[in-house]
DNA sequence: TTGATTCCATACGGTACCGTATGGAGGCAC
DNA sequence: GTGCCTCCATACGGTACCGTATGGAATCAA
């Protein structure tokens, strides 16, 4: 029958549910077991340990939540401005990832306050996304200090629109897309 | 000696120090009443609960991180442009109340997510801070639509600032306030 | 088919917490 | 001092979890 059998990654994703709607005390083992229909034995098999399965969580959210997303705006071709717009509305997109997406973000940067594996993962994410930003700004044709100030507003203003209606975010930080447009134009004939 | 009694309010001030340090799954009795230095007889003697101690954690956060702070920019005077900046640098210290500051806003905004009564009380929190802002905007000069958006714009990066480096935090912010009144003049003779 | 390997169930001891029950120490009234 | 009230200590049963040990079922190699 569709007794199938658990992979990992079924655990990993199983893990990201369980810290969206019950934070990081809720990735336990024997809860997610329940969940998945099986016994902890299977997830003693799959995992050293709790913490094991953590670190296997953060190792996964880390390459997703940079490379990946990277790698579809690159594809998805376009002028540097272009490439914002559509970097911003692919993170602002709900559920858009098997490691949750904006709200899970909300929850591992909580969990970085407690953990120092997870606030390492979270720092270089942070610096990996700040990069690109600011590459992006710079490609689009402001000096290298201002890009950086811009990538870090820009970084801020995603991160606390996920707390914000889900209406409300896209434009949000469009918005700030547009004003940073108008500095850099009153900067040019200034 | 110094074998002075607590009061309820101790052991919230204790539940901050926990939700910051451990989250919400380190506010529980035992462990609080071991960093006060009592037995947990103590703590049932203040409170129905755990979720008891919860409620009131949350109640005394709700009323000190709006009316409060507010109350602090208000009797500070000056013009609608400067209060806007002078809220922005209170709220940005660190650990500037007795419930924590920003980065207890993290820990919070976090707990939102799987506790109605957090989430209810967020939400009202919320509302105030972008009505305030709102207001604010407009008393600066702006229409009351355009006031609104740059309210929304103005609290999301408060928001996501909280997870940049201290260095960084309020300069971000200030940058976005400027941008905010580049496009008030630019609007103005356009 | 036989053996080996992969994946999972069951059962166990141990720990940390919850909430309750009960009693004791200290201040205050008088 | 006597009684009362406030605040805390101690002791208890109950629950939920961790990690381990061990055996069993399914799958694949040959």
């Amino acid at each position: 029958m569709t007794t199938q059998r658990l992979s990992s990654l079924d655990w990993i994703q199983a893990g990201f549910r369980a810290l969206l709607s019950g934070g990081e005390g809720a990735v336990r083992a024997e809860p997610l077991a329940r969940e998945l229909g099986v016994s902890k034995g299977s997830f003693y098999w799959h995992f050293k340990s709790v913490a094991d399965l953590h670190n296997r969580m953060i190792d996964h959210w880390e390459t997703a939540a940079t490379a990946t997303i990277i790698d579809m705006v690159e594809q998805g071709g376009g002028s540097a401005r272009h490439r914002l717009s559509a970097l911003m509305d692919l993170v602002m997109s709900d559920l858009d990832a098997p490691y949750g997406g904006p709200l899970a973000e909300i929850s591992i940067r909580d969990w970085a306050q407690r953990a120092e594996f997870v606030a390492r993962s979270q720092e270089r994410v942070d610096a990996a996304r700040l990069a690109y930003l600011s590459q992006l700004f710079e490609r689009d044709g402001v000096t290298s200090k201002q890009a950086e100030a811009n990538a870090r507003l820009t970084y801020s203003t995603y991160i606390g629109a996920a707390s914000l209606p889900t209406a409300e975010r896209a434009a949000t930080v469009q918005h700030l897309l547009t004003l940073l447009d108008l500095e850099k134009q009153n900067a040019a004939h200034g």
